[in-house]
DNA sequence: AAATCGAATACTCAA
DNA sequence: TATTCGATTT
């Protein structure tokens, strides 16, 4: 890889603003076009030349208009090389869209620009050079499931007490740790208790298991790459010598271990050639764009102190602010803008609109989730048929997953038609993930998570007894345990017919890694293993219906392969590379449809990847997802449904100040999702883990301005049951309901009874207020808000506390 | 070694 | 509620 870096001289970046056109009728078309439609403030950064510079964007002011027009005009006005290029977006799909239509400009040239996320970013400086860390070039990325399967086998080698030492609390601690580039040796010192003693000792172990699975994490992937630019040297030059201009989207959402990512890339170059003049010293042009009102990742690491110390970081920086919003109506805006001041701390900043004030938001109040979904289902309907919107440009958004199951339940009955993105994905149902580490193991042999995943899969005979076996042996041979497998024949303590079976696997295996090493593509490796393995014939011989939509599911797998290796072959044939590349950049581009290729496509697939395409020939779907998901997006007409405290905001957040504000930055990202029409709902009941929850209004409602609003129905309107403790002012309606439970009355009149608003006294913790109720009679639970004591929740029944 | 059953657990958000 | 885990049985 570095030889092809250097198998081109980056052109002498234009230091004249005009440069010579590469052809009169390029430019004569391009120069005014791609500045065309833009405001003044786009404009500028759109052609920014020099030093850093910082692109404050509101929702809806048309960032990635500057980014692409910007990525364009580098390229066509500027005679910038697009092989010298690096672009990060959020999601593949963002960098599949901007690149698209960077070619559309200037032409197939454009695809020797890296447009990527940072995750496979940073997996091709990997793959490149990962070696000389000492791990292989084909290492396996274990997702969040394998890593903690990976963690749990580490407690029980530790003898860690699961209860006192989860293993989800590890592993965040652990990403933390990543994301802030402590390595597995350096963690100890940055223990501040006993229990992070613990962790950290944890941590190495692996991260041992990891190295010698050949593997990494999805926090890896930052970190070591990283670490591989701070260590050498010579790679940190080449990759500053090939990309003079850097561009990150969504700067906000960036961690300590991005951020160093990109100074790593766009710092100065420290070693000048002096031999060779024309080579460049200067540090790559570099360009951020953020907004630290959509700041939505703090739990996993993102920092907005990375767009607020930017110009402190990166002396000389300028900053853009783009404040006028070309999306949404004004009442929208003003309805953001209402609900983000509350936040406080933050840079005064007001979107404004040109476009008119528009409908008000449409509030609804409904009993129960049911319903809520039934009237978003109803609204749609009447949209639809008054010819106001397509399915296409509807979102429903909410904050958890889970919350899908009754849309989803309410659509599918009225036949609307939708599509879920997100929730239990794809990759993560277990035939998927078995098919995968089939491969994984073909691939990357060392992978012993993925091995020993499939060993008995499908039911070999191969138990617990043999794996002990097998493990021992590979042990005392240090031997990775495929490599042990190998050498079945040598295992002593192997009932024959195990041995056979391992036997039987070990050559099995070996054959694929032929069919991988003779060339054959991935859908042919998948569809061979998944035969060879019988896997796909002990499902199909199942009588269990759900092995059926297993099968189907393995089918689609396969045709997702089989798409993936026919994209990789294809060729524009319609547009020629300019004659400038070498054929040494070429090869940069020319396909691959490997296994290793395929692999490391699904590993880094993101949920957002997954959004419908709106095709404006026929109607489209609804789209259903979380509102994180939504960022970046926009749509005509924006459900936020779950507008409840405890649920959005979601009740771990209730109390601390730092993530209740995170909240309601999520909510800002929501609302400016919406072109032209808002609703906002909220069920006053809502079914959680089987037992009814009651939830108050979301406390975002009140920030909402109430002449913005049109209520079709309110918590007044409540069917009587329903308003039970549902709305913070009802005390009198509590008194009435909760005591009787159903049909218990007399069993237990002790049990206190409650509603959201009322104020208690405990009598350890003193006095709190109601912030929700949930389960009923006997069940009946209440969580509380003690203030500097905290949140808890009391079972009714038995907790010593009164009413006020 | 595999199958079956009941209990426990889990729901934030995600590359 | 839905899946997963472990103990128990065959």
């Amino acid at each position: 890889m570095p030889d092809l870096f250097s198998a081109f001289d980056p052109r002498p970046d234009a230091a004249h603003p005009t440069p010579a056109p590469p052809t009169e009728r390029r430019a004569a078309r391009a120069a005014p076009d791609l500045l065309e439609g833009l405001n003044p403030a786009q404009r500028e950064a759109v052609v920014h030349q020099g030093s850093p510079i910082l692109v404050v964007a509101g929702a809806g002011s048309g960032k990635t208009r500057v980014l692409t027009r910007r990525i364009a005009w580098l390229v066509a006005e500027r005679n910038v090389h697009p092989g010298s290029i690096l672009a990060i977006t959020f999601t593949n799909k963002a960098a599949a869209e901007m690149r698209e239509r960077v070619i559309d400009v200037v032409g197939n040239r454009a695809k020797l620009m890296w447009v990527s996320t940072f995750h496979s970013a940073c997996v091709r400086i990997l793959r490149a050079d990962i070696d000389r860390f000492g791990m292989d070039k084909r290492f396996s990325i274990y997702d969040d499931t394998d890593a903690k399967r990976l963690m749990t086998l580490v407690t029980r080698e530790l003898d860690l007490d699961p209860k006192r030492y989860p293993v989800r609390a590890i592993m965040n601690w652990v990403s933390n740790c990543k994301n802030e580039l402590i390595d597995h040796e350096s963690a100890g010192s940055h223990t501040s208790n006993p229990n992070e003693e613990v962790y950290a000792e944890a941590y190495r172990e692996y991260q041992r298991r990891l190295v010698a699975a050949n593997a990494l994490d999805f926090d890896d992937l930052i970190m070591t790459a990283v670490h591989l630019l701070q260590a050498f040297g010579d790679l940190r030059e080449s990759y500053r010598r090939r990309f003079r201009h850097v561009l990150v989207d969504e700067y906000q959402d960036t961690n300590h271990a991005q951020y160093e990512l990109v100074r790593q890339l766009s710092a100065k170059i420290d070693t000048p050639d002096v031999t060779d003049p024309t080579v460049l010293v200067d540090p790559a042009e570099l360009m951020v764009v953020g907004d630290s009102d959509q700041s939505i990742y703090a739990f996993r690491g993102a920092t907005i102190r990375n767009i607020l110390d930017f110009e402190s970081d990166f002396p000389g920086a300028r900053t853009i602010m783009l404040e006028q919003n070309y999306r949404s109506t004004q009442n929208i805006l003003n309805a953001a803008n209402s609900v983000i001041a509350r936040n406080a701390n933050r840079p005064e900043k007001r979107l404004w609109s040109d476009s008119g004030a528009g409908d008000l938001i449409i509030g609804y109040v409904a009993d129960t989730e049911h319903d809520e979904a039934q009237f978003i289902a109803n609204e749609i309907d009447a949209l639809s048929d008054a010819g106001k919107t397509r399915y296409g440009d509807v979102a429903v958004f909410y904050r958890t997953n889970a919350q899908s199951r009754a849309l989803e339940e309410v659509f599918i009955r009225v036949g609307l038609p939708y599509k879920v993105v997100g929730g239990v994905r794809f990759y993560e149902r277990r035939e998927v993930r078995d098919a995968i580490a089939y491969l994984r193991s073909i691939t990357n042999p060392a992978d012993d998570v993925s091995v020993r995943r499939i060993l008995n899969v499908p039911k070999r005979g191969i138990g617990d007894r043999a794996v002990a076996a097998v493990e021992l042996f590979a042990a005392a041979e240090s031997l990775t345990f495929s490599e042990a497998l190998d050498r079945v024949a040598e295992i002593n303590g192997l009932a024959t017919r195990s041995a056979n079976q391992i036997a039987g696997f070990a050559e099995m295996m070996a054959a694929h890694r032929q069919l991988v090493a003779a060339g054959n593509s991935a859908d042919e490796v998948l569809t061979s293993i998944l035969s060879a393995s019988g896997y796909l014939a002990e499902l199909e011989s199942s009588s269990d219906p759900q092995d059926e939509t297993r099968v189907e599911n393995l089918i689609e797998l396969v045709s997702v392969a089989g798409e993936f290796v026919a994209a990789a072959n294809t060729v524009d044939l319609d547009q020629e590379i300019g004659d400038d590349e070498t054929e040494a950049e070429l090869e940069e581009s020319a396909p691959d449809d490997s296994l290793p290729a395929f692999l490391e496509r699904i590993a880094l697939v993101a949920d957002a990847d997954q959004i419908p395409d709106n095709d404006p020939d026929d109607d489209g779907v609804v789209t259903l997802m979380t509102l994180h998901t939504a960022k970046g997006l926009e749509f005509d007409t924006v459900f936020l449904s779950g507008c409840e405290d405890g649920v959005f905001p979601h009740m771990r957040a209730l109390m601390d100040a730092h993530e209740l504000a995170e909240e309601r930055r999520l909510a800002y990202v929501g609302i400016t999702r919406a072109r032209r029409r808002l609703y906002v709902t909220r069920a006053a009941v809502r079914a959680a883990w089987g037992a009814p929850q009651y939830n108050p209004a979301s406390r975002f409602l009140e920030e909402l301005p109430s002449h913005l609003m049109d209520w079709r129905r309110t918590g007044k309107d409540l069917t009587s049951w329903a308003a039970t403790s549902a709305t913070r002012s009802s005390r009198s309606w509590s008194q009435t309901s909760t005591t009787t439970g159903f049909g218990t009355a007399s069993s237990k009149p002790r049990g206190l009874s409650v509603a959201a608003g009322d104020r208690v006294l405990h009598a350890t913790f003193g006095m709190g207020s109601v912030i929700a109720t949930s389960g009923t009679g006997e069940q009946a639970k209440a969580d509380v808000d003690f203030g500097s004591a905290g949140l808890k929740r009391f079972l009714l029944k038995v907790a010593p506390m009164e009413k006020l």
